[in-house]
DNA sequence: CCGCATCCCCAAAGATACTG
DNA sequence: CAGTATCTTTGGGGATGCGG
C-alpha cells in the first residue's frame, strides 16, 4: 500500500478496497457511531435517533454490519419482540476512527459548505444542481 | 453529539451527517487516499490506479471532491490537454484519518471477511446472496 | 406494537462509445 | 488526454403490510 508498484494498481492487492467499499454504505458510519454512543440500543430507538433513515434501510444496514462482525444482534424471544444491538470488540476498535472523522467534520464542515456553495455559483448551477 | 438529548435526534443538529453523507460517495475515500499518496496525479494516471472505476464515475467523484474544496484541479491550456489533481490543505488534513482507516482495514480485514463468510453459510445463502 | 419483508421508484454506479 | 453522452444496472429509500 505504498505507491504504484508492480501491476500499476494499488487496488487489486488491496483488501482495503473491500472494507472501504463497505462504508460506501451511506449509513454505516453513523449507525456505528450511534450504537457506540448508546452502548446498547434497540431497533426503534435507533430508528428514532436516525429519523431520516427508513426502517428498511436501517434494517439492511444493521444486517450488513452484523455480517461483517462489527455489531452484535441479540434477539429476545418475547412479545412484544425485543432486539438489542451493540458493538462487538472489532466494532469498538473502529469507533475511535469514526469519532475522529466526526471531529474533522465538525471542524471543517463550514469551510466545505462554503466552498461547495461558491463552486455552485461559479459554475453553471443548472448543470451542477442536485 | 453526546447522547440523545432535546429532540431525541442526534442528527438534525449534526452537520457531520452531511460530510459523512458526502463520503457515502463510494470512491471518495480511495480517490483522496491515492491522490494523497501520489501528490500530484493526472486523470488517466488515476484511472489506471483505479481500474474498477469507470471514467465517468471517477470524473464525477473528482468534481464532487473539488466542489467540497478537498482537491485542487489545475488545467493546462495545452494540446494534448493536461489536468492535474492534488489535495488542498483541507484535503491533506483528512488524509491521516483515511490512512488510519486503511490501517484498520489491513488489520481487521481477514476477520471481517471470515465473519461475513460464516454469516452467509449460517443464514440462508439464497436470501443473503448478492 | 416491534422488527422486519415486499413492492416500487429513482438516483447513483457501471459499461461503452465517442469528441474537443 | 481528459473527459462527456448515452444506456443499463444496482442499490438506496419511501410506503405499506405482516408475523410474532
Amino acid at each position: 500500500m505504498r505507491k504504484k508498484e508492480e501491476t500499476g494498481s494499488i487496488i487489486e492487492m488491496c483488501p482495503v478496497r473491500n472494507v472501504i467499499a463497505r462504508f460506501g454504505n451511506k449509513w454505516a458510519f453513523l449507525t456505528l457511531l450511534i450504537i457506540g454512543e448508546q452502548g446498547i440500543v434497540r431497533f426503534n430507538e435507533l430508528s428514532r435517533l436516525m429519523p431520516d433513515v427508513s426502517s428498511r434501510v436501517l434494517s439492511s444496514t444493521l444486517r450488513t454490519l452484523e455480517a461483517d462482525g462489527l455489531i452484535d444482534r441479540k434477539v429476545y424471544a418475547e412479545v412484544p419482540p425485543k432486539v438489542e444491538y451493540r458493538l462487538t470488540e472489532i466494532g469498538q476498535s473502529l469507533l475511535p476512527l469514526i469519532r475522529q472523522l466526526t471531529e474533522w467534520a465538525l471542524t471543517n464542515m463550514k469551510h466545505v459548505m462554503t466552498h461547495r456553495q461558491e463552486y455552485r455559483t461559479h459554475n453553471n448551477p443548472d448543470k451542477n444542481r442536485r
